[in-house]
RNA sequence: GGCUGGGUGGCAGAGUGGUUAUGCAGCGGAUUGCAAAUCCGUGGACGCCGGUUCGAUUCCGACCCCAGCCUCCA
């Protein structure tokens, strides 16, 4: 077996980047806070779902073993509400929003993690985690039936955001809850009011706070300590925080080692949040928009950084993959002569970008790089070297998850209600060209400017004339 | 206020102590009936002020500004 690559990751907790040290040799236990799912998933989640998808096929690329965790939350105050509001049973809205999860990013072009752990099918790890902590000091129950996390027993509290209680406290916004002992405390368990869903306890009846389910369901699945754990940027605090804290309260152990967090998507400038209203649903989107480019856009800039989310975002992201298409639709498909002969090293660049942190805007730099020197082979007419170029393109846009479609349907575009059919561009692409035929330019053009009038792009190719959608 | 991360050419977005990022847009040329696409060439940049250095956009310090977290949110 060959060695394994060298791959540096910014790791949250240290706030530098390290060189990945699995726990295993070649191996990689990963888990990422997945979705609660009272709602349908939007952009934000599709930049974390694209985010980790993308790490997962790289280090497999690289030759790791990764095992892929994402948990789904799906009991919660949230879906409480929203089951009511529906009239619906919790679990008939769980299961439909589970299933529009996944369309959604299938449609993404997401693979599904190794498993998706639900909360309700982990209450009784749940349980005992709860009673380990209780029975080790840092858990106690309160006299309305909650039971907390006693925050200021766990010295270490703080060590991923690198913040201090009494700062906390100070500039706490959380309203005082009387029936805590300390204000930061947080809920493991949280009493059952009559009528609501719940599960037996030695607390009573009542069902698992937020926190406690990644604990528990991420030490289940992939032991006390694994090698990277994973979110959206607004969970670091107090999210990871207190799953830290809990944890390793229980276990003694380290929790994870690297931690890894996806940058912020906004929208027009706007942050964009709940509270503000201001998102969009992946499916929105969707609609208007080829999955890839999404996919693309949400790739085109570092993962940790923030992005902003406008049309002009979207039509940028289009016009890049159209490079990219544009280059390989240009030449015979030559299956053949993939492989065979030596084409440059892009690989190795590529892959020496994606070894730092990930960097897909410089390994998406490579990709271009690579297609330009494809567009110059297919002028030189060397149609081995540009069939092998190609295929390295589709190979490496592969490990990203990109350049997944026949150039054409990228090109043409495949939405139904189109207000042309290909049908009618063919035949007016022949009437042209009888019209360019008889040297009739007026009539060819006039052709050309009313189908550019629609959104078709005619190009002359000397071996016919083919089209696109703007 | 505390904690993080930023401020790069018209836009997006990487990176580097001295050498082209890349994509889109612009300009000139090749090609084309004219275009489109493509290729060749080209202009244009590192928030502000100091310091270190032969040399800083890159390191250090101060300052200004922006974003995220500290509240439901990925």
């Amino acid at each position: 077996m060959s060695q394994l690559p060298e791959i540096t990751v910014y790791n949250t907790l240290t706030r530098q980047k390290e060189v990945l040290a699995p726990l295993e040799a070649g191996k990689i236990k990963m888990y990422v806070c997945g979705v609660t799912v009272y709602d349908l998933c939007h952009l934000g989640h599709a930049r974390v779902m694209v985010v980790f998808d993308m790490i997962t096929r790289y280090l497999r690329a690289r030759g790791y073993d990764v095992n892929y965790v994402r948990n789904i939350t799906d009991i919660d105050d949230k879906i409480l509400k929203r089951a009511d509001e529906n009239n619906e049973e919790i679990s008939q809205l769980t299961e439909r929003m589970i299933a529009a999860m996944h369309e959604d990013e299938d449609r993404l072009g997401v693979l599904r993690p190794d498993s998706e752990p639900r909360a309700t099918a982990h209450i009784e790890d749940i349980l005992n985690l709860i009673k380990t902590l209780e029975d080790k000091g840092y858990a106690y129950a309160a006299s309305n039936g909650d039971v907390y996390y006693r925050v200021r027993k766990f010295a270490n509290y703080g060590q991923l955001t690198n913040r201090n209680l009494d700062d906390l406290q100070a500039g706490s916004r959380v309203e005082v809850d009387s029936h805590k002992e300390d204000p930061l405390d947080f809920v493991l368990w949280k009493a059952a009011k009559p009528g609501e869903i719940s599960w037996s306890s030695p607390w009573g009846e009542g069902r698992p706070g937020w926190h406690i389910e990644c604990s528990a369901m991420s030490t289940c699945c992939l032991g006390n300590t694994f090698d990277i754990h994973g979110g959206g940027p607004d969970l670091p605090f107090p999210h990871h925080e207190n799953e830290i804290a809990q944890s390793e309260a229980a276990t003694g152990q380290k929790y994870a080692n690297t931690w890894m967090h996806a940058g912020a998507v906004r929208v027009d400038e706007e942050k964009m949040s709940k509270s503000l209203g201001n998102f969009f649903t992946i499916r929105e989107i969707l609609e208007k928009h080829d999955p890839e480019v999404v996919r693309y856009l949400l790739l085109s800039s570092h993962y940790r950084s923030a992005i902003n989310y406008a049309d002009s975002a979207l039509k940028d992201a289009r016009k890049s993959l159209e490079r990219f298409y544009t280059a390989l639709d240009a030449i015979q498909p030559q299956a053949a002569a993939a492989g065979l002969q030596e084409v440059g090293s892009w690989r190795e660049d590529f892959f020496a970008a994606m070894d730092d942190d990930f960097n897909t805007p410089e390994a998406l730099a490579v990709l271009f790089d690579l297609t330009r020197e494809l567009n110059r082979a297919r002028e030189a007419e060397d149609a081995d070297l540009a069939a092998a170029l190609a295929a390295e393109l589709l190979d490496l846009g592969d490990v990203l998850g990109l350049l997944q479609q026949k150039p054409q349907a990228f090109l043409q575009g495949q939405d139904e209600q189109a207000s042309i059919n290909p049908d009618v561009i063919e035949t007016l692409i022949e009437k042209r060209l009888l019209a360019k035929q008889e040297r009739d330019f007026a009539e060819a053009d006039r052709i050309r400017d009313d189908l550019a009038a629609q959104g078709i792009l005619l190009k002359d190719n000397k071996d016919g004339t083919t089209w696109t959608r703007a």
